[in-house]
Parts: C-alpha cells; sequence; structure tokens
DNA sequence: AGCACGCCGACT
DNA sequence: GTCGGCGTGCTC
C-alpha cells in the first residue's frame, strides 16, 4: 500500500503520512481532510510513496477537498525551492499560492435553479391546463417559447409553486447550473487586429516565437527586451501570446500592478476578445467567489492566457508556453512580505522548469536582468526606435540650485524655465503630466548650494538622519556624524532637510495657473474606488490640463496630448540609502520621460534637480540606459552590490526597543563566529524608520556571491539561538527594500 | 497529598 | 495550532 506525505495546514510545517482508502484518487498536490490526534484537519499531498517505516498506525485520509490537485507538480517544485531559498516554511508558501477561497473551498461554485421542459406536451392537455391553472398553463407557454429551458428566476415572482406543480407531473424539471462569477460581466470588449510591426518589432518577435517553439530537449534561454518608451513593446507581447495560443498553449503575462495599468489590461481583453473567456486577469479586486471560479478555470485550462500582478506566477496552468513579465525592473515584483519572493526571478525559475519561454521587457532593465544577458545566461533583444518613428522627447535639465538665489530663501516648486514651458503648453491646448517623487521618512542632508548629500565614506551612499539621536547614521556600515552646521563640501550654512509634497504643488500650481484645470494623482487621492480610472478617462478627454502625480503616473500610460512632463525634484529618490537609489532614479526619469511626446506633437521633458551631473540624470536625459549600466555596474562591482552578490537583510521587529536591538545584537555575535569567509556581515542598526507600526525595528545587511550561502547561514544561526517570544525575526532574501 | 499553572514535545 | 504529560510550587 501506497501512503501519502502530507503538509498540515498551520504555521508549524507538519508533515505525516497517511493512508490511502480504496478508490480515493489521492497524487500529490492535492488537498485533504485528514485525522490529527483526535480532530480532523486539513492539509496538502505533496508526494505519495511508500509508507513509512516505524512502529504506529498510519491513519487514514479521510477524504479529499478537491478531486483535482490545486498544485501542478512543477508548482509543487517551485514550493519547494522557494522555501529553501527564501528560508521560510513550506506551509506558509503553499498558503500563498493558492487564494483563500480556493484553499478553505468556500464560495465554491454559484448554481442557480433552471426549468426544463421534460416532454412535448400536446394541445389538449394544455387546453386542461389553462382552466385548471392558468399560471402553469403560461410557465409551459413560456418556457416552449425560450426553447425548452429558462432560470426558475426569470419565470417571474412566485413561479416557483407553479414550477412544483409541474414537476409534480412530471412535465418539467428543476436542475442546478452553475454560473460564472464573471468580473467582466456586462463589458463589450471589441476585438482589436494586429499592428503592423516594425522590422524590430518584427525580429523580436521571432526571437520569442522560436524560443516559445523550441522542444524540450533544447530548452529555451530567458529573453530580455529592451525597448525604449512607445517602442510597442506591448504588441510583441500581444503577438506572442496569439502564437502560443495558436500552438495550442497557455501564457502568463505579469504585471507590476494591475490598478496602475488599465491600459495594458484593456489592450490585451479587447486583443482576445474572441477568445473573451478564455483571458484571466487575476487582480486583488475580484471578489472570493469571482476569484474562485477564475482559479478553477485556469486550473481546467478553460483560461488559456492569464494576466496578474506578481502572485499570477503561481497560476494553475496546463501546457504552460510563454511568461512575460512586463517592466521587469519595477520593485512590485519582490513581496514586501513573507514569502518574499521575486516575481521576476519565480518567473524564470517556473519557465526553467516548465522548459518554457520567458520574456522580460523594460525600457530601464534592472542591472541583475542586463547583467545576466552580459554573461550569456539570458538573451537581449532590443527595440531602439519608437513604433511610431517619432523621436524621444527632448530633455532639458534645470540646475535648482541656480533657483534658490533667484527665489529668495521660499522652497521652490516651479523653477522659472519649467513655468514658462508650461505656460507655452496651456496656451496651445496641449497636456502636461508633472511628476514628484514623494518619499518621505528616511531622509538625507543636501545641501541647497552645491546640491551633495551628506555621504558615507565607507559605501557610497548617503547618511540618513535620526531625528531622536540628531545624528546621522550610514544604514550599512553603522559610520555615525553629527549634524553639520555648514555644508561639508562647500561650507553653506543653508544646509537642511527639504521637502514638499504632491498637495503643496496642487496648491501653487492653482495660484500660478488659475485658469488651468489641475488634477492630483497619488495614493491619498486615489483612495475612493475607481478614482485613477476615472481621473485618467477625464485627463485623456482633455478635461483635465495638468496632472500633478507620483510614481503612480510614471508607468505605462499611453496620452497623445501630453507634450510636456515636468520632474519637480528629481534628487529625491537619488539620496537614500539604497545602492539602487541610482538605479531607480534613472529608471524613473526615463519611464516619466517616456510619457511625453506619444502622439503626434513632439515631446518636452524638464527635469530639476539640485545634482544636474549625477549619472542617474545625465544618461536619463541622453536616453542612454547602456551608458548607464555600464557605470552603474562598474560601481556595483567595486563595492560588492547586487547583481556581483545576492543580499539579505535580516531584522527584528518588537515593541520593546532594547529587545529588538538586543536580539539582533546577539545574532550578529553568532552570525560572525560562524560566518564563512564569503559572506560580507555589515552592522545591527535601528532601521531608517525605527518605529513603525509601534514596532521597534533593527536590521542587519548579509553579502554573498551565493544566496545559498546566506540563506544557510542565518538559519543555521537562527536554529542555535532562541530568541525572546516577543521579537519578530524577519528574514529577507534580494531584499529591495533597505529601509 | 492534591491541584493549578506553565512549559514542552508530539501530532502519521 | 492544540492537546496532554509532567514538573514545580503552592495550598489544604
Amino acid at each position: 500500500m501506497q501512503a501519502a506525505r502530507v503538509l498540515i495546514d498551520g504555521p508549524s510545517d507538519l508533515v505525516f503520512d497517511y493512508g490511502i482508502p480504496e478508490g480515493v484518487p489521492a497524487i500529490a498536490g492535492c488537498r485533504v481532510n485528514i485525522p490529527l490526534r483526535n480532530r480532523p484537519a486539513t492539509g496538502t499531498i505533496l508526494s505519495i510513496g511508500p509508507p513509512p517505516e516505524g512502529d504506529f498506525a498510519l491513519r487514514e485520509i479521510l477524504s479529499l477537498i478537491d478531486p483535482e490537485p490545486l498544485i501542478t507538480p512543477t508548482l509543487m517544485k517551485v514550493a519547494h525551492w522557494m522555501s529553501n531559498y527564501y528560508a521560510t516554511p513550506l506551509e506558509q508558501i503553499i498558503r500563498s499560492f493558492l487564494p483563500t477561497s480556493v484553499r478553505q473551498d468556500k464560495n465554491s461554485e454559484k448554481t442557480r435553479k433552471i426549468v426544463a421542459l421534460t416532454q412535448s406536451i400536446n394541445d389538449d392537455e394544455l387546453d386542461k391546463l389553462a382552466k385548471r391553472a392558468p399560471r402553469q398553463h403560461l410557465i409551459v407557454t413560456v418556457l416552449k417559447n425560450a426553447g425548452g429551458t429558462l432560470p426558475l428566476k426569470d419565470l417571474g415572482e412566485g413561479a416557483s409553486t407553479s414550477v412544483k406543480g409541474l414537476v409534480k407531473r412530471g412535465w418539467a424539471e428543476v436542475k442546478n447550473e452553475a454560473v460564472r462569477r464573471n468580473p467582466d460581466a456586462g463589458t463589450e470588449f471589441i476585438e482589436s487586429t494586429p499592428l503592423q510591426l516594425t522590422p524590430e518589432q518584427a525580429d523580436c518577435l521571432s526571437a520569442v516565437t522560436a524560443a516559445i517553439d523550441s522542444t524540450e530537449d533544447t530548452p529555451p534561454k530567458p529573453l530580455l527586451l529592451h525597448g525604449v518608451t512607445g517602442s510597442g513593446k506591448t504588441e510583441v507581447y500581444l503577438q506572442a501570446v496569439q502564437h502560443c495560443i495558436d500552438q495550442g498553449k497557455t501564457a502568463i503575462v505579469l504585471v507590476p500592478e494591475i490598478a496602475l495599468t488599465p491600459q495594458t489590461i484593456q489592450r490585451f481583453k479587447s486583443r482576445f476578445a474572441s477568445l473573451q473567456d478564455q483571458v484571466a486577469v487575476l487582480h486583488s479586486h475580484l471578489s472570493q467567489g469571482e476569484r474562485f471560479d477564475e482559479w478553477h478555470r485556469i486550473r481546467k485550462g478553460k483560461a488559456r492566457i492569464v494576466i496578474g500582478a506578481r502572485s499570477g506566477i503561481f497560476a494553475p496552468l496546463p501546457d504552460l508556453g510563454l511568461i512575460i513579465v512586463d517592466e521587469e525592473h519595477e520593485n512590485t515584483y519582490k513581496q514586501d512580505s513573507a514569502p518574499r519572493y521575486h516575481g521576476r526571478d519565480l518567473a524564470v525559475l517556473r519557465a526553467h522548469l516548465e522548459s518554457c519561454a520567458v520574456l522580460l521587457g523594460s525600457a530601464t532593465p534592472s542591472l541583475e536582468s542586463f547583467q545576466n544577458t552580459l554573461s550569456k545566461k539570458y538573451d537581449l533583444i532590443t527595440l531602439s526606435q519608437r513604433a511610431d518613428g517619432q523621436s524621444l522627447p527632448i530633455i532639458r535639465i534645470v540646475d535648482m540650485r541656480l533657483e534658490k538665489g533667484r527665489q529668495k530663501g521660499a522652497v521652490s516648486v516651479l523653477s522659472e524655465k519649467l513655468r514658462a514651458a508650461m505656460e507655452k503648453k496651456l496656451e496651445k491646448d496641449e497636456q502636461i503630466i508633472l511628476f514628484l517623487n514623494r518619499r518621505g521618512f528616511a531622509r538625507s542632508l543636501q545641501c541647497p548650494g552645491c546640491g551633495k548629500p551628506v555621504e558615507c565614506l565607507h559605501c557610497a551612499v548617503p547618511l540618513t538622519y535620526h531625528r531622536t539621536e540628531e545624528r546621522l547614521m550610514c544604514h550599512i556600515c553603522g559610520h555615525q556624524a553629527i549634524v553639520p552646521k555648514a555644508c561639508p563640501s562647500c561650507h553653506d550654512p543653508a544646509i537642511h532637510l527639504q521637502g514638499y509634497g504632491t498637495e503643496k504643488v496642487e496648491s501653487v500650481l492653482r495660484k500660478v495657473f488659475p485658469e488651468a484645470r489641475v488634477a492630483r494623482i497619488d495614493a491619498d487621492a486615489m483612495r475612493k474606488k475607481n478614482a485613477l480610472k476615472d481621473t485618467l478617462t477625464r485627463f485623456k478627454a482633455h478635461k483635465i490640463d495638468i496632472i500633478i502625480g507620483t510614481q503612480m503616473i510614471a508607468k505605462g500610460l499611453h496620452f497623445p496630448n501630453v507634450t510636456l512632463v515636468g520632474v519637480l525634484n528629481a534628487d529625491l529618490s537619488l539620496h537614500i540609502p539604497d545602492f539602487r537609489a541610482g538605479e531607480r532614479t534613472f529608471q524613473l526619469l526615463t519611464q516619466v520621460a517616456g510619457r511625453a511626446g506619444r502622439g503626434e506633437m513632439e515631446g518636452e521633458v524638464i527635469i530639476q534637480t539640485f545634482t544636474p551631473h549625477s549619472p542617474s540624470v545625465q544618461f536619463a536625459r541622453h536616453h542612454d540606459f547602456l551608458g548607464y549600466a555600464e557605470q552603474d555596474l562598474q560601481f556595483r562591482n567595486q563595492f560588492g552590490y547586487p547583481p556581483f552578490s545576492h543580499v539579505a537583510m535580516l531584522g527584528t521587529r518588537s515593541t520593546h526597543e532594547r529587545r529588538a536591538q538586543f536580539t539582533l545584537e546577539t545574532l550578529h555575535r553568532r552570525l560572525k563566529e560562524n560566518a564563512p569567509p564569503s559572506v560580507t556581515l555589515g552592522e545591527p542598526l535601528p532601521s531608517p524608520l525605527v518605529r513603525s507600526h509601534g514596532q521597534f525595528r533593527y536590521q542587519l545587511m548579509l553579502r554573498s556571491p551565493r544566496a545559498k550561502a546566506l540563506t544557510e547561514l542565518i538559519q543555521r544561526v537562527l536554529k542555535a539561538t532562541p530568541t525572546p517570544d516577543d521579537v519578530h525575526i524577519i528574514i529577507d532574501i534580494d531584499a529591495y527594500d533597505m529601509s
């Protein structure tokens, strides 16, 4: 007899063997009801194998929750890999694979009652019925006209009694029919036809189709598509997915955030309108029931194209042919709560395990992915021209250090150049997007005179200002400094923390351009449901002249009438204590600039900055990704940052500050004693956001060329080191969030 | 001796 | 997670 190895639901990652009763089709990936001690429990079958040795009575599975496995064999492998790599209990991983409604098998199929005539009734009987039971007669007539069947609720109120009468006579029967809870119910999508491809696009497409068509013996390499903004990456995606479907395979399309990419979703839905029911969009606004239905449609192969945010990578699609990761450089692919996986990395892993094609696309690829093309792990394909033949927008830099004198000390929001340019565009009735990257808390000291932030000499990242201690701190090596009275570089005493938000900008705009129609897009203003969609629709219809927004507007939006994009303070994302700050700023500037000049008219971009010479600003200005990458990769290599190493953050959180600190210090000591030479240890330090949600946070950075070395070391030390109950430990492998 | 409490390991 | 065994220590 075979036994099933079952992972029990719950936080303790229990694995036990159970007997499989006669006739129960239990296979790996199935969800099961099992007895545990004296109570029932639920779990997931990990594998089937011979029963274990040992003198205990094997208990049997009570029943299968779902007759078919909810987790495919490949996804099971992904889960095991994740558990090892991210140092996370397998149970937690599996839990994150399944939506709650699917896992708990709640909100299972919605049904409705269908009334069907069972036999033809002759006119004679009908006449009799008309006299004796006019309601029944009416129902029979209606049903006959409708072809014999109708939903019960369409027969009008109070019909059920009469229907019962008909059932009694044996003339009709009532059946339950499953109805799909369709998130798009009532929306019509008009099918769009494929666009004519430029020669570059055609080359890229054939590289992707070749990868889709490659056989299992020659598994395809991952593809990195570097396409400048407006180069028509989405059209390549669409035609690649079409090819995949034509081959009878399925496809996953990952997008950074469903809510922020309504235009991309729309294009997919329209292109595949004839396959309407075969496109499933997984997003956080689905109801539990909708999610249940979409998930099962995917599992059964009824939906063959899945569009989703990072967790879409767990979609249980059979016959996977292609995975696309749009805007692969986006940080939103990294989950910032356990399991802290990276959607793009899992896409590459899953594609490898499924021997299917994977396409990573971006106008500003991550240095991790780009480095993989240099080392020949990935193939690079390029779209260097805009699809409509338009040139990339002209980018002008405004040196805000010079504005300071002009505007006498006041925090200057709009430079004279930007204001003048806006005025011109408004006169011509063209639209404007203003961008302000507001990143609150962890702030550095920047000199308004020379534009330099105060940096750590050892780590080349800005020092972080800690208000409580009135000190500057390097958040990587622990170096501390007092807050300078004057700028260390130019001795300007005006050095201070400065900042303003989108709201302030909005009020300035209303004052400077009282005639213009202004709208603000940020997390605060867009809290209401559909607020973003509505604002974008009004902007498209030109009922708004100027949009002022945060990162939310940097991505993927396409508005032909926008001819001016202004970046109010390019430095805000530059001077945060993170080795990726430069990369992020370059990405942001390039992406934002790409919103300009997407129609007939030429676009113009104005970037306001205190550091006009920083590589992020200069390379973005010249639309030079390769130049930027070369420069930043050199820096990363020199200081041993990713992609030349893996970074792990080990953190403690507690309501007791001393305990959080002490625990991390203890762990640090033990790590030091046990660390192999390949691992570089940082110092245990208060997080830049020391206190958040009432908890104190301390963290420690570890680096190593091998991620496995980090996971192993951390797990070994944690296992051997008891920690207080009220201190929560966080392990973040390949961390992106340094705050 | 008898019992409440809390820690800790087992749970197939 | 949850149960139960067992040791500690307090009370009767």
